[in-house]
DNA sequence: CACCGCATGTAACGTGTTACATGATTCA
DNA sequence: TGAATCATGTAACACGTTACATGCGGTG
C-alpha cells in the first residue's frame, strides 16, 4: 500500500491533482511512479472515502482533497511501523539454492553480488541537496552493504559446511513428515 | 515472484502435490505460504507451461510434474540477482514525514525502532538446526540491525536540520515546476 | 464423539504493472 | 513542423491475501 498511503499523505497537505501528485512524489521521495497508476489510486481512494474528486479548474486541473478520514488515516500511516515483507526474495532464493540438489548457489551469490555492488557505487556517487532524499538514499546504500555482508558470511558457512549438512531429501511419495 | 519461482524450483526437484509443496516450502525457508496461494499458483504455472498436473493417485495425492521450460526457468531464476524493490516502505515513509507539515517523523522513528528491536530479540533468541534456515534468519537480523543503524543517523541528521532545510513548499495550484 | 491435521480447491478482492488512447501546450 | 512534456484516463493482467467449502482419517 506504500504508492496508496504516500499519495494520501501528499494530498494531506493540501488539494492535487492527478499528474501533479507524481511530480510531489518523486520530488520527495526521489522514488517513480507510473502515471496511470496515480489515476487509478485516486478513484480507490475516492470509493473510499478518503478523498473527494472537485470540478476540472479553468486550466481542465481535476483536483483532489482529502476528507476528515483521509486525514485521519493518512497521519496514523505515517507514525505507524510499518509491516515486515514476509518473504525476503533473496533468503528464499538461497535457501533453495541450498536444499536444491544441482542449483548453483555461488553463481546466484556471485552475481547478487555484482549487482549490489554495482548499486552502491551508483548510489554513493548520486549528489543530494536534499535532505530527505539524501535519507532514503542512505537506507538503500545501509541495506545493501548489510547485503553484502551477509553474502559473504553465506559463502564462509556455505565452505565449510556444505558437503554434508544441506543434503535435502527429495519430497517423498506418500505422506510427508512434519519438519 | 517470490512464492511462484519458489514452488517451480522446488518442483525441479521432483514430482510433489499441492499440500507438499507448502510444507516443503516452509522447511527449506522458515517462512510460510498461504496454502490456497499454492493450488492457484500451481494452475497458474500450468496454464503458463512450466508445470503439468497429474491424475491423482491411490491415495488422492494430485501431483504436478516439472516441464523442460519450468526446469529452465527455475535454474535461471536461481542465479538470476533479485531485482531490487523500487520502494522501500520505511523510507519513503520517513521522506514524507520530513516534508509534510505536521507530520510525526519522531514518533515514527520511535515506533519503527521498538517494533524492529522486538523483532531483532525474536530472531536471535529463535534456535537453528537447518544451515539454509539459520542463513535466512540471518539476513533478516543483519537487515534490521541496519534499519536500526539507519533510524539513529535520520535522527541526528533531523536534530541538526530540521528547522529550516526540509520546509516544503505546498503544491501549488497551476503549473507546477519539476524538481 | 469432537477435534485436529491432511488435502484440494474456489471466490472475491487488493495493490500494482504495463501498455494503450487521446488531446493540449510548449519550444527548438 | 515535429518532438517533448503536460494531463487524464482505460484495459488487461499479475501476484498475493483472506476467507470459505468440502471431505478424509486418526486420536484423545
Amino acid at each position: 500500500m506504500t504508492v496508496r498511503s504516500a499519495i494520501l499523505a501528499i494530498l494531506a497537505q493540501g488539494p492535487c491533482y492527478g499528474y501533479q501528485l507524481r511530480l510531489e512524489y518523486e520530488r520527495r521521495t526521489g522514488g517513480s511512479v507510473n502515471v496511470g497508476q496515480v489515476y487509478t489510486t485516486l478513484d480507490r481512494l475516492e470509493r473510499d472515502g478518503l478523498a473527494s474528486k472537485g470540478q476540472a479548474d479553468a486550466a481542465g486541473h481535476v483536483y483532489y482533497s482529502i476528507t476528515a478520514a483521509g486525514a485521519a488515516e493518512a497521519m496514523g500511516w505515517i507514525v505507524a511501523p510499518v509491516e515486515r515483507a514476509p518473504r525476503d526474495e533473496l533468503a528464499v532464493k538461497l535457501a533453495l539454492a541450498l536444499t536444491l540438489p544441482g542449483a548453483d548457489a555461488a553463481g546466484l551469490i556471485a552475481a547478487q553480488r555484482e549487482r549490489t555492488t554495482a548499486e552502491v557505487a551508483r548510489l554513493r556517487a548520486e549528489q543530494h541537496d536534499d535532505v530527505a532524499r539524501a535519507l532514503v538514499a542512505d537506507a538503500l546504500v545501509r541495506s545493501y552493504e548489510a547485503e553484502l555482508a551477509w553474502l559473504e558470511h553465506c559463502e564462509s558457512v556455505i565452505a565449510t559446511v556444505e558437503p554434508y549438512a544441506l543434503a535435502a531429501e527429495t519430497p517423498k511419495r506418500g505422506r510427508p513428515s512434519r519438519a
